[in-house]
DNA sequence: GTTGAGCGTT
């Protein structure tokens, strides 16, 4: 992911969170650790990305170790034009758990653990929030079909190109080799996205038993639905 | 090549 740590959330003790809205689709973790960082110590850049296509939300998080960095940044980049799209740059509110955030900055953790300790009334799984979610902003954005796949792969190139040829790498960027963890997170990360071919459905069985048939579904019934009905 | 309010990963 775009974060330093291997994996995972880093150490987000005493860290301040913002939330940088309005970025472009383009604009990467790389793309925005060296502007943040020119105004404090930046302990993790973070863009969730839709979990299928891989693509950016168009929202990012900066953590910065102290808190009037964070607020310095606030006050210089919100509204910075950055890649031809104005950001917005605020204190985060929410923790990566819906924890309570002050300033960015987690002051509780997890308030709705603390409803479950109280209340037996099962809350909706984390998966089910987030595929809610998910489906709030496809109904609002444009319907993306199939070529989601190659228009990533499309990025994937100018990436790559770009970050081969030396005069497109800035002299700011280079004083973060030291750490060279975006640079072989960049790597890894284009290396996992070449050889992806993600969704692979099961292949459509022809003369199966019905029994087989069963047995098949019952074990693909959460993925498959058609060809199960028909087959029974 | 497209979208545009929002609060986050292993």
């Amino acid at each position: 992911m775009s974060h330093f740590g291997r994996s995972g959330p880093p150490d987000i003790r005493d860290t301040y969170s913002l939330l940088v809205l309005n970025i472009t689709f383009r604009t990467t973790a790389d793309d925005l650790f060296p502007l943040f960082d020119k105004y404090g110590e930046v302990v993790d850049v973070f863009i969730p990305r839709d979990r299928r296509t891989g693509d950016s939300r168009g929202f990012a998080f900066v953590r910065y170790k102290y808190a009037d960095e964070a607020q310095k940044a606030v006050e210089k980049l919100d509204g910075r034009n950055v890649d031809g799209r104005e950001i917005r740059v605020q204190f985060a509110k929410y923790g990566p758990n819906a924890e309570r955030i002050q300033k960015g900055r987690i002051v509780e953790e997890e308030p709705r653990a603390r409803d479950r300790s109280r209340s037996h009334s099962p809350r909706p799984r984390y998966r089910d929030g987030y595929r809610d979610r998910e489906y709030k902003r496809r109904s609002r954005s444009r319907s993306r079909g199939r070529h989601e796949q190659d228009r990533y792969h499309d990025r994937e190139r100018d990436y790559r190109r770009s970050s081969r040829s030396p005069s497109v790498v800035s002299p700011d960027y280079r004083r973060h080799s030291g750490r060279g963890k975006y640079d072989d997170e960049r790597r890894s990360r284009s290396r996992s996205y070449s050889s992806g071919s993600p969704i692979r459905r099961s292949p459509s069985p022809k003369r199966s038993s019905s029994l087989h048939m069963f047995h098949l579904c019952k074990e693909t019934q959460d993925t498959v639905h058609d060809p199960c009905l028909q087959s029974i």
